[in-house]
DNA sequence: TCAAAAACATGATCCAAATCAATGAATTTC
DNA sequence: GAAATTCATTGATTTGGATCATGTTTTTGA
């Protein structure tokens, strides 16, 4: 039996493969192994919460974690899923803001926590670590951009054909002649992801599935057809 | 007689004061006013277009530019207006893709260009560089997401009201008793920053004045009543 | 300086998607 | 393992805002 709040070697980590830390060697990853707390989350635990004063970094070694943002009138936007390999809680310490979304546990989940004044003196002290927080913070806004042009100029349709190739894109594991998109996701936390009402994406989702361009088995969305996805998405890519 | 096209000097610019080289000293700046290349942009003209590869950075000395996204069925929308002081390009090139948008000079507009490899050795050098651009990208996506959370869970009254207001902090003027948003902007170009149609935002300023929100002079408007504006804005803050 | 083009403004109409409503299917939870 | 709660689904109705239409004002540039 594995002792689950032992601390993880980030060399043997996922985040070590792809993440900032991706070209640190074993000795200037030792001090990190040394530094952080590592954490299991349950599914539904958060992490931190809309107003919180970040301390830290996470950094998420398994499970995915849902970035929520309140809005007006009791509604919800969900801004992004971190999944394994990703880091967290970056965005409001670097720009010493609070933290401006909630970050809960979609399933049972491992992070390691980093402290700020460590993260920052690496930052400052490997330029390969700020150059790749750089690359990521701009392709995440990339992302932002794009979603906001879609939020502007493409109808619910579109925008669901839009989301569900982005998922299989980051959470896609390829079936013959299918790709699952292996995240939990409830109709309502899929319809805060685009702007839209439950009903209204549940109505799509049918829609979709009667033109075989989706499957269905429970909860789990299987992308059938990407050639058509794509077309009905409306990008002119 | 000033000749537009004379170097200026990066120890005297805007950018100096407030931007990613404000910590750098005359001996760390002159190799940068050595090294770019600066221009005067007329308005309507473009600094880069979209899917161009970007080859350096763009560091705004005067003026306004503008950065649009085509969207589907050839609308669009304006992500961002970027002013004297602030950087462009920076986005893709930092994360190694294609421009996603199109910069366009509002006005007269001066603007140095700083080559790729020079600006990311400096960044590699000067850890306040990189910490001032790690910074400014994490408010940038912060301002985002907020944008984001607004597209869904706001109407176009308080999106429009929000608007103003972030309008007001980044280019208000203040007068007695009203502040001046000073910036030209065509009613077309403000309906594409907050995704409606130019008809309706329209009726919505209409309405704004009706009820003493704001003034209007030829095309420039004036925040007339900040507290009203907060409130039909539907933030929670 | 004046004609052409672009931008502004307001009214009328239409439609995509929100909301309201009700039932059935899964998960939790005790 | 049954009750309770949350989630999914479909139908009916309403509505915010897009679109179409038309006239006016401002800007542009020859």
């Amino acid at each position: 039996m594995e002792n689950k709040n032992t601390k993880l070697e980030c060399e043997s980590c996922v985040s070590h493969l792809k993440g900032i830390f991706c070209e640190l060697n074993h000795d200037q990853l030792t001090p990190i192994t040394k530094q952080k707390i590592t954490n299991v989350y349950k599914k539904g635990q958060t992490l931190f919460v809309e107003g919180n004063h970040p301390n830290g970094i996470f950094c998420v070694s398994s499970g995915n974690i849902k970035l929520t943002e309140a809005g007006t009138d009791g509604k919800e936007t969900l801004i992004k899923v971190v999944t394994k390999g990703d880091i967290l809680g970056h965005r409001s310490l670097f720009s010493e803001q609070k933290h401006h979304a909630t970050a809960v546990a979609m399933e049972e989940t491992r992070a390691c926590f980093i402290d700020k004044s460590f993260i920052i003196n690496l930052i400052k002290d490997q330029p390969s670590v700020s150059l790749h927080v750089i690359e990521k913070l701009s392709k995440d806004i990339g992302d932002f951009e794009l979603r906001i042009n879609s939020m502007h100029t493409k109808n619910v349709r579109e925008r669901l054909a839009e989301l569900l190739l982005l998922l299989k894109e980051s959470h896609g594991v390829s079936e013959e002649g299918r790709t699952m998109i292996n995240l939990r996701l409830t109709r309502e936390e899929m319809s805060t992801m685009i702007g839209t009402a439950p009903e209204t994406l549940i109505r799509f989702i049918s829609e979709f599935k009667e033109a075989g361009l989706i499957e269905q088995e429970g909860k789990t969305i299987f992308v059938k057809n990407e050639e058509k996805l794509i077309d009905w998405s409306g990008c002119h890519i």
